[in-house]
DNA sequence: GCTAATCCATACTAATCTTATATAGATTTA
DNA sequence: TAAATCTATATAAGATTAGTATGGATTAGC
């Protein structure tokens, strides 16, 4: 049960630009050197950011990407939500369907629950409750 | 981010020797069949259960597997740890110096605190919890 | 217009993990 | 003697992950 390394850099992206704001967009180039992930990865993963509206892009030289929101606004669940695949501890907790019992199994209940206490402790966790500190750029 | 078969499994097949508690040891055969899992995975499976000390085997014919604690003893937070190979969210949270920022790194705290909410939940479940209602015999 | 930068799509791959199944017995006890 | 657990290891198919690679199209500051 291990998040991906994509929610984990989507974070950690998240921060970096958070940190940043000040000095107008920041190029992937600075990110990919600060961060440590390769540019091409970086392309990636801001993608999905931009289509969830968590990241705006300015092109063309002296462009770069800038938070779409406040980092009060962003929160660890939205990230994580974003870049799981299956963002629930057990699949048949969102496609009940999967499984012929989830009409009234316990033990699903019980999955979903704690999938749920897990997410409103992701969904109160905001990208500033992250910003500040003696700049740990990781994880 | 999602629990194994393995741990999913493992839930069951507690509560299945919990509903069934009162007939004796369960022979593998019989859990086989409830729960559609292969006997030789289930003979995998019950390993790690019995080092645990969460179940008790009766060799010999008429032998089969028992909880060895009560069900209101058993949390699905020991199950999980148990069968997840890594049990944090993320690996800098039990192993910090796999990442050097990890001293005062602010994202590495969050996934910790929401690693640490989801076990409160987790541990707080209990197979007792489970074993009631209509036959839920899975997931 | 040149160039720095984002944007886009897709393909490939190496490694790892997962989920079993298979094989071959040793041991215990009704 | 036979039903059952126990042990250990090997194998394999499939999925997932984490990236790298390729090859460009587009935008806009200078």
């Amino acid at each position: 049960m291990k998040l991906s390394t994509r929610s984990r850099y989507g974070a950690r992206i998240l921060v970096d630009l958070a940190r940043n704001k000040d000095q107008g967009p920041v190029q992937i180039g600075e990110i990919s050197k600060r961060q440590d992930i390769s540019v091409k990865y970086l392309e990636q993963l801001i993608r999905p950011l931009k289509k969830a509206n968590l990241v705006t892009s300015v092109r063309g030289p002296k462009g770069g990407h800038i938070l779409a929101e406040k980092p009060e606004k962003i929160s660890l669940g939205q990230i994580v939500r974003l870049f799981e695949g299956q963002s629930d501890l057990v699949e048949c907790v969102s496609f009940p369907e999967k499984c012929p019992m989830s009409d009234d199994c316990q033990v699903r209940l019980a999955w979903r629950d704690a999938t749920e206490v897990l997410y409103e402790k992701l969904d109160s966790t905001t990208i500033s409750d992250l910003m500040n500190g003696n700049k740990p750029e990781d994880d």
